[in-house]
DNA sequence: TTGTAGGCGTTATCAC
DNA sequence: GTGATAACGCCTACAA
């Protein structure tokens, strides 16, 4: 006559039973409880809590074609020092979407042909129902193709095409060196370098525009004291060098990345220099590395960022699939600069080629 | 007549319908190939790949109990240092599982007593295949809890109270430390310092009982040399500052992370001595900030590692799921000394307190 | 407000 | 070797 507790995983009957109503009250208290009265429905939350009983995501899933899964794309990193900051923006979207029910599945891709084919994989197994992209740039077919079969989905990085017509959360890079390179200025600097990506990458001509901006906006000629190679630590001594070496050296850096402002800072080294207030050298990112080493850095702000990306993706699957669905919204964030020993500290001490050491790397 | 081709997603009657089969053929053709006739199975694999029809996981799930699904907790990581190797972990898991047919789901959780929580929660909505769990250590309540509910799981670092009796794969820590102090002994080294953490970390002792082994071998006292304190930059330099104005300061440094031999160049640096062959210093992961900034340091073979845990989990997972299941396996590996700048890469140049510069932090 | 009927796509069991 | 039937757990009508 009993319920036989504790045989199997409780269903939707087993609650019932227990509770004296029937399957379907079960599933309103659960899905629509403003339809339940109350009484039945602390009951029925009462029968709920003593079994443990847990909705089956397979069987719902089944039934209305949700499945509570978001996908994220795990990347793989370059040369570890940027890749860090993605892995946190994951961790945080991950802690975020569980408060809103949501789990993250995560997956990997070569390129965009491939991540494709993981989103037709995906979709078509386990019916994801919403994708958050990283890494967005030109050309980016992803969008279009996600958009072309109503998949939601929001960019942690702006459609930097333009056309595009989706929701994303970005950070404003160009704010970011904008602020940076003001406050060199403000602080008597005139000989401001950037060192940053070959253009056309999106992510660094915005943050080269910024350096740009300000230059322009304290008087200065931003054209002379720019260099441009791939990321890295190597590129970034190499682009250093080549402009300490110039007739005009310059007197402060602001950088693209922390590999980069790294890649500075051992040119710096390998002339006897060190970054300071009287040489800042300033990173982008603030990666572990600059924490460890004392680097003036832009901080992305990756938690705010994944709340709001997670914000958005709950508008989007709020909507009714069809018809008309909410508008897509973006933000825009900036960034914050973590002032550390290498820079923006306080003001010049007024003699720029200070402290000649032997500090270069011993090569035996 | 026709199958009314693209209306909705293909099912398993849509492919029997255009091969001209029942339902029940085209699902032997997917998962007991064996029992289909080869013209038949051509024709319905043919249809498949027409239709691209992808089994549906939900539907799969609810019969037969079985998600596809693995998860992983991410975790938080403290200075962003370390943190980041598990993430690499991940990534490579992530890549391995899916040529398993395996998908990550990734989770948070502050403590054990969540991530248990969280295990429930998997498991009962989403009937999660097994785990993998990470940063295994004494008297930890996770392994008993799954292994108690006979959930299949695998753990990436050993149990450190010797009596669980699960599947795992971890880096011979000990292994490692012991082949860097030989070197240094092999070089004429004498004074080894080791800067760890507090006893009984598991990972943290097991690191240190390899330093102290290899010093017993080359007939040195280690007692008198170690500093242990909690993992950071700041500690480590505090440690090594400790033992630098010592009677008997040492002559190289091995470390149980990086972010401890990274403190231990600022001290050195604060004395104005820079690390190299005459003043090796040794971290532990290899992370980006040795990388970046030249650190020679023991690196896990965190690909090989995900590797072994994708394999033992498809073993656990392929056998009955009661009776006699696939014992238990594990696998130690030994993790490789990559030699930079901080040290190891030639023999001391003899005279150990070498190049005194004025190569601190700049402090305005 | 509560209960009943049917089906989502798949696989297991059993005839043929 | 192939095909019919039932069931997995849930949700959405609809009826009471």
């Amino acid at each position: 006559m009993d319920d036989r507790p504790g045989v199997g995983r409780p269903t939707l009957e087993t609650v019932a039973r227990r509770a004296r109503v029937s399957r379907q009250t079960v599933s309103n208290v659960l899905n629509s409880p403003h339809l339940v009265h109350p009484e039945t429905r602390s009951r029925v939350e009462r029968a709920i809590e003593v079994l443990r009983y847990r909705p089956h995501q397979a069987a719902r899933s089944l039934r209305t074609h949700r499945s509570r899964l978001i996908g994220v794309r795990m990347e793989a990193f370059g040369d570890g020092i940027n890749g860090s900051i993605l892995d946190r923006f994951i961790h945080a979207l991950t802690e975020v979407a569980e408060g809103h029910g949501y789990r993250v599945l995560v997956y990997t891709a070569a390129d965009d042909a491939s991540e494709i084919a993981a989103y037709e994989d995906l979709l078509g197994t386990h019916e994801i129902d919403a994708f958050i992209l990283t890494s967005t740039h030109r050309a980016d077919p992803r969008t279009a193709w996600l958009a072309s079969r109503n998949t939601p989905f929001v960019t942690f990085g702006r459609p930097w095409d333009g056309t595009e017509h989706h929701s994303w959360v970005d950070v404003d890079g160009a704010a970011g060196t904008r602020e940076a390179t003001r406050r060199l200025c403000a602080l008597g600097h005139q000989r401001i370098a950037f060192l940053g990506w070959p253009e056309g990458s999106g992510v660094g001509d915005d943050r080269r525009a910024g350096w740009e901006d300000a230059l322009r906006g304290c008087g200065w000629d931003p054209a002379a004291l720019v260099v441009a190679g791939p990321d890295g630590v190597d590129e970034g001594r190499e682009g250093a060098h080549r402009l300490l070496d110039g007739a005009v050296p310059p007197t402060a850096f602001v950088c693209a990345s922390d590999s980069l402002a790294l890649g500075a800072i051992g040119a710096l080294s390998d002339l006897g220099l060190v970054p300071g207030p009287d040489l800042p050298v300033i990173g982008f990112d603030d990666t572990a590395v600059a924490r460890a080493i004392g680097l003036t850095s832009l901080a992305q702000p990756l938690g705010q960022a994944a709340q709001l990306c997670v914000n958005l993706m709950a508008a989007l699957l709020g909507t009714d699939p069809d018809g008309t669905s909410t508008r897509p919204a973006h933000h825009l964030l900036r960034p914050e600069l973590v002032v550390r020993a290498t820079g923006l500290g306080g003001p010049p001490t007024g003699h720029p080629t200070a402290t000649i050491t032997s500090a270069r790397t011993p090569t035996s």
